[in-house]
DNA sequence: GATGAAATTCTTATCGC
DNA sequence: GCGATAAGAATTTCATC
């Protein structure tokens, strides 16, 4: 039943976890040197055989109006868990169900509403299909990322984000190398803000060039391989290390 | 810093949250009537504003080569929970971190790996970060659904499985209501499974028809309405169910 | 929010190994 | 069976109203 994977089915399926909607063929194709047909092909046999789930947007749900996302940690009995978790999912509300191995706390259902009442009526929906409601708690925030060992070989994660230190609120201060390719590289911070390569929310802080530590200014252009220390409020990371990293890293073969 | 979003954001929401990579902005223009070039924009300001977090594909880790995908339940201090979770993200093989707003487990990260050694560094490399691991479990299943109140509101959730119950193994029982438009309809059994409207592991074991109990042969014509049941091997209930409900139904305004 | 031209991508059928 | 290729349809991009 487990179905034997080569190289392009392995990059077809990261390419995919890292964006499955805007990610063509074509794309792809120029990575591991086929044609965009053979991608589409592989594509439509990883569907058909279920390796391929399904393509999902992940929602901020709580910038979204406002709503609520809840976990609901459940023990159902291992007979019944399959079925359970089927009926779960099409509760209104529910969007996410994961079957676990253990013996309890084996169901781990995700659902979204308005406000708590909404939830509390999930709760009661769950509870009438005999699921056990060990445990439930917001959810603050949730980050998808691609299967790294299905990546490219070259990838070097040292060039992004090198320290993150949390303060208070939602503002981070982030440590970045600056990429040779980087959108920001020749700008002047002044016109990297104007242009909208870095956010308004973001402010450089200190330049690390060499042996020396730069003060910033609105005239200071950014260099590649300057070691830029930036506060972010939005608390928006990957927006904010767009602009110091190369923007296409996953076209270089 | 919360957005509003009207019915059209509601539904691109919903619609990409079912297949974020096969539906067109044209698609979803017609459900809501308007042009597909202001369905494009309201999808770039949800990104833009970050109510679209990004799109992943799902992907079936265990038919691939019997990778095994593991679930980490863990203790994070709240004031480096963010960037803790931060930090599992990019641990190579995590693939989603989840942050919880309780006090304890309130980091849940999900990893996949080749076999129980490549889990073990996955384990190693959080306890390096800090992060206390409670609890651990392998994952057998995963669903996502979208969020039904941003869907149309003439959903009617009754035609899909009526019931559904499992049985030893993979195998499933499934109570199904013919939709008129249904791929089967019209065909015979035989011609079903020969022309793979039907699973080959799939088997139609009763047939109500009005107030008639058919029994089904190779030669039994499907018609709308008929209420199915349907033993199923394979476990991928979708795959069956598609072949009795209607192919489209998210065209249908 | 709609429209229209240009570029890109997807679908489908066909060919060669 | 698997991948490459090419024509036609559909979609996306971008500028403009």
């Amino acid at each position: 039943m487990t179905y034997r994977l080569d190289e392009i089915d392995r990059r077809i399926i990261y390419e995919l976890m890292r964006d499955a909607r805007n990610t063509s063929a074509p794309t792809i194709a120029d990575a591991v040197n086929v044609s965009p047909g053979t991608i589409r092909n592989r594509i439509h046999q990883l569907e058909d055989h279920g390796i391929i789930r399904g393509y999902t947007a992940g929602i901020d749900f709580e910038q979204a109006e406002g709503h609520l996302t809840n976990l609901y940690v459940c023990n159902a009995p291992i007979s019944e868990r399959k079925s359970l978790a089927r009926e779960a999912s099409v509760v209104p509300g529910v969007i996410n169900v994961r079957e676990l191995m253990t013996g309890r706390r084996n169901l781990h259902i995700m659902a979204v509403g308005e406000n708590t009442e909404a939830l509390r009526r999930v709760t009661r929906a769950l509870s009438q299909l005999g699921i056990e409601i060990e445990d439930e708690t917001l959810v603050e925030a949730e980050t998808d990322s691609p299967y790294s060992s299905f990546g490219p070989e070259d990838e070097t994660p040292g060039t992004e984000a090198t320290d993150f230190i949390s303060l208070a609120g939602d503002a981070n201060v982030i440590d970045v190398t600056v990429d040779e390719t980087a959108p920001i590289v020749g700008c002047s911070l002044e016109e990297a803000v104007r242009d909208e390569i870095l956010d308004d929310d973001s402010l450089v802080i200190a330049i690390e060039r060499g042996d020396e530590v730069l003060t910033p200014h609105g005239t200071t252009v950014i260099e590649p391989d300057d070691l830029v220390t930036v506060l972010s409020r939005s608390g928006r990371t990957d927006a904010v290390l767009e602009a110091f990293v190369t923007e296409a890293s996953r076209t270089e073969q």
